[in-house]
DNA sequence: GGTTGCTTTGAATCTCGGT
DNA sequence: GACCGAGATTCAAAGCAAC
């Protein structure tokens, strides 16, 4: 299984999601994985209609204009994502209550059909240091299939089973390793973080595992650190990871580049104890 | 304290909320809780593996004729209750993924400024008997205040630590009742339950207790079985409840009629160990 | 009175193939 | 697309009867 897999499987490209996607065959991908930025003014990124790239202080957006253009912006590659997505494939998104409810709508008018929305219950939130709000100690995922009347979409029910006590797997993920720290994080030579966002790899392992098969194409449109396509290698799924950051990109494919292919492939169970 | 308020601290009024609250005084209520139609639209019926029948939603109140007289419905009556909250009040909207998506966007555009999405995460949630999905073990409340600028809405970050062992409370939820059923539940003599989505007061209790002090008139314009105004009249709050079944008016009246003012406003911590 | 085991049920977008 | 029959499919908590 194992050699089935070249050193191609997995690709990081750079570019702009929206561009590079219209270049791709329509229906040809099984599973897109979605991490959109969503705090566009920490980013200093702010998106008009059009996509252009503008300095939201200069502009003087409003509150309105801003969730305007990040709305375009949703649809816009969520589009772009539905085309090249076989008929039966799902999408996944990942987000907080920043953004969740705005995706969640306009996927749902896009016409995708949602599946479930899962809540990732984190052991190690960040807390609320000022005291004037609840811990937010949870982000949500969309998992939706492409068309509405496919009922024959990949979901593994009995593998996942394994995740909680032999019975169907439930809507709450309590991820062990919690946000992403100690030795998964990805830092540079001083130690400093080198993604704000990366997602810890047993997430995106319970959402390749759940609804992919092995030889599964994964489309991951915001990869970032790459943790999508790292965790696809593992377990022996094409990947095409795509990020609009060169410095990304970089990070990602030497990430990828260390990665054993098809190495939580054989054991899936073991594997899972013994992390 | 007790003695302070009177048997009209507690209001069931029956009628179309977008007409009732319209006749209100502006800015004079301190928190709304609304538990709106989710808007399900089941399609067929649906089976145990044990081939008995699953009691679903099929209440006329949660028909639409389309996703777009939901969102009508939806803008409709957040807009209604935006203008009698006070600038500092807030709003708490529950809902599953069916709806939380669209209510969020809309309450969001309103102005509405979100403060944390809660997780209620259920300890006996209804399987998924076909198992072709995750077991939907959770529903989703939205907290926010009415103006973004606001900084003073109440939140009673002390009071709430005791539910998470003395630390800041968190998002997620773990709600012991889970599901509405057994003693709590209101049924007919026959054992019908008397509505089909009543919420466990366990839920109403940390609401009002987070974000609300003795006195504060809240809101509940899809009061259905009574529980918000139950737990207010438990907790000494002032509530109006609105409803436009006729039935739940007087199943709402019947029950409210039945409960001891502030019965949980002494000691709340041992009130609260001992249910 | 306490324990055991069977029955019931809960906001659910829950199948597939042939005719 | 509608209808029908075969076939595959469930977890926790509460209620209740039996012992």
């Amino acid at each position: 299984m194992t050699d089935a897999f070249g050193s191609d499987d997995q690709q990081i490209i750079h570019g702009d999601c929206i561009e590079l996607l219209a270049e791709m065959p329509a229906e040809s991908v099984d599973v897109c994985f979605a991490d959109p930025p969503y705090n566009l003014q920490l980013q200093n990124e702010l998106y008009r209609p059009n996509r252009s790239r503008v300095d939201g202080v200069e502009d003087g957006w409003d509150q309105f204009d801003s969730m305007h253009a990040y709305d375009q912006f949703t649809a816009a590659w969520l589009t772009a994502v539905r085309r090249v997505l076989k008929p039966n494939g799902t999408l996944w998104v990942i987000g907080s209550y920043h953004n969740i409810f705005r995706v969640g709508r306009i996927l749902m008018d896009l016409g995708f059909w949602i599946l479930n929305d899962i809540v990732w219950i984190k052991s190690n939130p960040m807390p609320n240091f000022r005291g004037v709000r609840f811990t937010n100690a949870h982000e949500t995922l969309i998992w939706a299939v492409r068309d509405k009347e496919r009922k024959d979409y990949t979901f593994n029910y009995e593998h996942m089973k394994q995740y909680n006590d032999g019975k169907q797997m439930r809507s709450d993920w309590f991820i062990r390793e919690g946000i992403c720290s100690g030795f998964e994080r990805l830092r540079d030579a001083e130690g400093k973080k080198l993604h704000s966002t990366q997602k810890p790899e047993a997430i995106l392992r319970m959402v390749v595992e759940a609804s992919t098969n092995p030889g599964d194409l994964v489309l991951d449109p915001f990869v970032g650190s790459g943790t999508t396509a790292a965790v696809c290698k593992k377990l022996g799924r094409r990947c095409i990871g795509i990020d609009a950051n060169e410095d990304y990109v970089q990070i990602a494919r030497k990430r990828l580049a260390a990665i054993q292919p098809a190495l939580w492939l054989e054991e899936p169970g073991e594997a899972a104890a013994g992390e």
